[in-house]
DNA sequence: CGGGACGTTGAATTTCGTCAAGGATGGTGG
DNA sequence: CCACCATCCTTGACGAAATTCAACGTCCCG
């Protein structure tokens, strides 16, 4: 069953040299004779919404750098609810643990179509001994993967139900329209806020009739910052 | 006024080789070579509770391996407030993240008296490049730190204040005697459950009026596990 | 022995969850 | 092309849970 999602998703072999965010991924700095030493192909792969890239405890085939879409990871909690742990956007690394253990702890769902490389782990392994650049990478994406779970924590899970939504709101915005950002399905947003889906309707109503949020598109997920301050209280 | 508490714990140097907690530690499995390259002494430090081994933001002078004692990761908050991230324990690494940016995402702060030995980054930078064993050592705890993180997201801030303080028991059980588990002030626990102090000892309250709970001392630090089971709910 | 810090407990209030119903949207098949 | 249906978002009323404000007790330290 995860073959065929693979064999699926596959599109094809990866020319990192000549990647279009090659400047925010693991390979940013490498140079010709790193390259040289990459016996396996990389691949380039698609995923459709909700499809699964890897589950929790699954033996790990590589490392994924997301190039575009939205990527959530997902954890069992101990009394069987589902937990959203981060969300990943363009640039990010998923399944990094798999360098140190062959297992992913999480499971990746794609929360857009999203597109990846996926970089086996033998390369990385072998990279990361011979290119002193992609070992310092290699540390600045760890580095950001913690930094990044600390943030979650600190600012989504952390007072009201109004200023985890508006915490949300601010974190989601988009890289390239500061004034615009992203939410997601009410049930994925209670899961990721630790909020009930009602609870978190209600606050978005309550934001949008404060005037803080300008609802963009018919189904919930597109909004407009109209009051930057109000978000951030 | 940092290096004041700098001089006032440092208590010498290390003796790495003869660590015992080596198993344990970054330096676990470095053979004498590895040793031979080490040459800047790692200082042996302990820390008196309540004073901060660093601050955040602050510039790095090395990694934290922790040998006895309990240090909490504080942040603050958009809103101003205090979040504990984690509680590190002996064995676990403090301050990884200066390995990638030279600075400290975090205040680390004793929570008891706390030994711990200072790796100087240009050690970790030079062995992490020479000697294949640390590397992957290295790996490995930025990949517990990762997960660790998400744990302490996905079971300490999940549920109703009960469970909460119910999985914050487990979590700090004492790894030599199971059914011991260490509690801390009530509002450092509310920074850390996101859940205010006198709820945090009602539901410890009534924990022990159930009987999952049995006090071990008259400051509410120390309690024995005496129904696992239900702790788990 | 007194005072301060900290933990516990109680009552009133606010917030959030639960249960239920209604409405909009998008897709499907006639 | 439209009616129908399933899905998801929204809203309301009620009850449960956590917070707030306050008082009180205990322990530790000077």
């Amino acid at each position: 069953m995860i073959p065929i999602q693979i064999d699926s998703a596959w599109k094809g072999t990866s020319d990192c040299r000549n990647c279009g965010i090659r400047d925010m991924v693991l390979f940013a700095d490498l140079n010709e004779q790193d390259f040289g030493e990459i016996h396996t192909p990389i691949d380039d792969m698609v995923f459709a919404v909700d499809s699964v890239l890897y589950n929790e405890g699954q033996t790990a085939l590589g490392v994924f750098t997301l190039r575009k879409g939205m990527v959530k990871l997902v954890r069992a909690t101990a009394d069987g609810r589902e937990r959203i742990v981060r969300v990943l956007r363009p640039g990010d690394v998923l399944g990094l643990e798999a360098l140190a253990t062959e297992r992913y702890d999480t499971e990746a769902m794609a929360l857009t179509e999203a597109s990846v490389c996926r970089i086996p782990l033998a390369v990385l392994h072998h990279l990361s001994a011979t290119s002193p650049r992609l070992h310092k990478r290699l540390m600045q994406k760890w580095q950001q993967a913690l930094k990044d779970a600390d943030d979650w924590l600190a600012d989504l899970n952390f007072g009201s139900a109004r200023q985890r939504v508006a915490s949300l709101a601010l974190k989601m915005r988009d890289p390239e329209q500061p004034h615009m950002t992203s939410f997601f399905a009410r049930d994925d947003m209670g899961a990721m806020l630790d909020i009930k889906l009602e609870t978190v309707s209600r606050e978005i109503s309550s934001l949008v009739r404060d005037g803080a949020l300008k609802p963009c598109d018919k189904q919930g997920r597109r909004y407009e910052i109209l009051n930057e301050a109000m978000l951030l209280r």
